[in-house]
DNA sequence: TATTTTTTTGCATTCGAAGTCATTGTTAAT
DNA sequence: ATTAACAATGACTTCGAATGCAAAAAAATA
């Protein structure tokens, strides 16, 4: 009932004897005011509990200090880790974090009008699959746009990714030299961006080494997903010399449906390689051949490149890629 | 360079040949406009681009349609799940989420002051350590707040969270009716309230059911301090009939150490149990003997109870406390 | 048709901090 | 002492939407 009534500036300045103006500038780094004022403002305001309103502050900055994370619900099994970090390494630069949930691609125009209205500084999307029409719409508005695993060449946008290509090829060669001459490819979901540049990589890398036609089974990266890919094609089909993943929880999976239902050892029946590096990839019952994605880097770097762009808009558009760790497990070994 | 002026309300107004005010209300849910003026203030709207600007809208109404969520960086591992899930359903309501991270404890005063400056409309805070201090802090300010597993049954708050009582004394119940009759205790850090409430628990139930002073060794609920701490206990002590573990992950931990170091078996050789039911606890390679949280319901029922004290800020706090799910793995088994 | 009731409407003000501008006070330079 | 240069200050306006109030318009009643 008694809903204590805001302390505001005004409150301060009469308290302390100055003017409106005055208390403001006390506030903002980097205004001038006099020790004396500077001071007697502080004391009275700590007194009083005042703290500047961030809404009208942001109002009349046109400037809110906060950034837009769009996580699409079809996200990766390691995105929220990727938000923590998201979240920790914007707080330290003094912005905050405003989730959006992406469900499905068509109502992508009303979240992003929606972020709009939070005049938000920058926005951060995580796989988010983004038309080139909806950036524009971001430009136009001049808030800067980070993708985040989600490179868009063609398209003059920001984006930090994990070199997709070059793991890939790495653990292809891996297995390649030693060995291995059938290949099954299981992929995840035909929705995800990421998982069909992965796919289309390794399909090709295949063909390139000789291995046309590698088959494609679909799960969509949960551990079920990779148990039922894999006993799927087995029912009719060889066991091929090496499973290729699109990550690290499908291969867990595939792992968990050989040693289980066929009875079958990894590494010394079949091969089984993932993608991503996350921890349970290392635990001992698994230890899979993976590309570790450098997590920290990434997000690191796709913050670094926001604030860069808020602070100089015109700062021209960059990718900034880099190459995951390989981590060469006990989920396979040489042939024959 | 060309920022495209903002399109405010007085510009759709003089466009459509109305007021600002008219504007206003066209765009305010539940206030009146005769369908001629709300018809023309649409179209024109539309056509020149225009939605309501967040910001301003919050200032007059002093409501921000914002959440804010504390997540402690000593988080469990299951919160970024979690925070999915309270993202997705406070959007469906919405609102929006705000994130904040809490890193040491002593700098919560700040950060209740920071969520404070953007006049949120409630608070849920994941498993931070809160004082009582803190809870009227928001109090004084009208802010209602959600506690997620975090009971404070002394103060007057509004919490959620998953009755550890109930689950562990489930899990103790297996090992004791299964002839267990030495215990080890494997305790998540001491900093985390939900870790020293588990512990706590357990080792009182221990000692009502006649094993007193069950020893305690502490982890930092990751897998590699569930290894590290068994092989610690075991470099001078000898192996006990059955390990509790505050977490999964740890658990995990556990039984990796004692098959590939100690070459035991689990469960034949020791019983582990866990707490959390992540979905890693189900896989073939583990199917730990478990209490599963009811994560959905549990956010489910945090939200729905800080709508409920922002709808109506008279409502008494409320408790609502969950019972998980006994998962029956592999990871036990009766003895002798 | 006259009158009452109800619905629409616009004017003016409000939310709270920031910034513009002109003024005053202070210090440095001549 | 006198001017120039500069720092500090307060009065006033701004950001953009919401809303109390009174006037106007429309609808309902007599």
């Amino acid at each position: 009932m008694s809903r204590k009534k805001r302390v505001t500036s005004y409150d301060v300045a009469r308290e302390a004897g100055v003017s409106q103006s005055a208390v403001s500038r006390v506030f903002r780094p980097g205004f001038s005011a006099s020790d004396k004022t500077r001071e007697k403002v502080l004391e009275v305001a700590k007194r009083m509990g005042y703290k500047p309103n961030a809404i009208a502050r942001m109002l009349i900055t046109q400037q809110s200090g906060i950034i837009a994370v769009i996580v699409s619900s079809r996200a990766n099994v390691n995105y929220p880790e990727v938000l923590s970090q998201l979240n920790k390494s914007i707080s330290q630069r003094q912005k905050r974090v405003l989730l959006f949930t992406l469900d499905s691609s068509d109502d992508l125009d009303e979240l992003l009008e929606s972020i709009w209205t939070f005049q938000v500084d920058g926005v951060i999307a995580l796989a988010a699959h983004f038309e080139e029409r909806s950036l524009e719409q971001l430009a136009q508005h001049n808030i800067p746009v980070v993708l985040y695993n989600r490179n868009v060449p063609e398209a003059n946008a920001n984006s930090v990714c994990c070199s997709h290509e070059r793991g890939i090829k790495q653990l292809i060669d891996i297995l390649h030299e030693g060995n291995h001459r059938s290949y099954l490819i299981i992929s995840g979901p035909e929705d995800s961006d990421v998982a069909n540049e992965r796919r289309e990589i390794a399909s090709q890398y295949l063909t390139q080494l000789g291995y046309s036609d590698t088959p494609i089974v679909y799960g969509d990266y949960s551990y079920e997903s990779g148990r039922e890919a894999l006993a799927r094609w087995l029912k009719n089909n060889n066991l091929p010399d090496a499973v290729i993943c699109s990550n690290d929880i499908m291969a867990i999976g595939v792992i968990d449906e050989l040693r289980e239902n066929m009875k079958l050892s990894v590494p010394d029946d079949v091969s089984v390689v993932g993608f991503d590096g996350v921890s349970a990839a290392s635990w001992y019952s698994y230890q899979i051949t993976t590309i570790r994605q450098p997590l920290e880097q990434l997000t690191k770097a796709a913050v670094d490149i926001l604030m860069e762009r808020i602070e100089n808009p015109d700062s021209p558009p960059e990718t900034r890629v880099l190459v995951g760790k390989l981590i060469a497990g006990n989920s396979t070994k040489p042939r024959g």
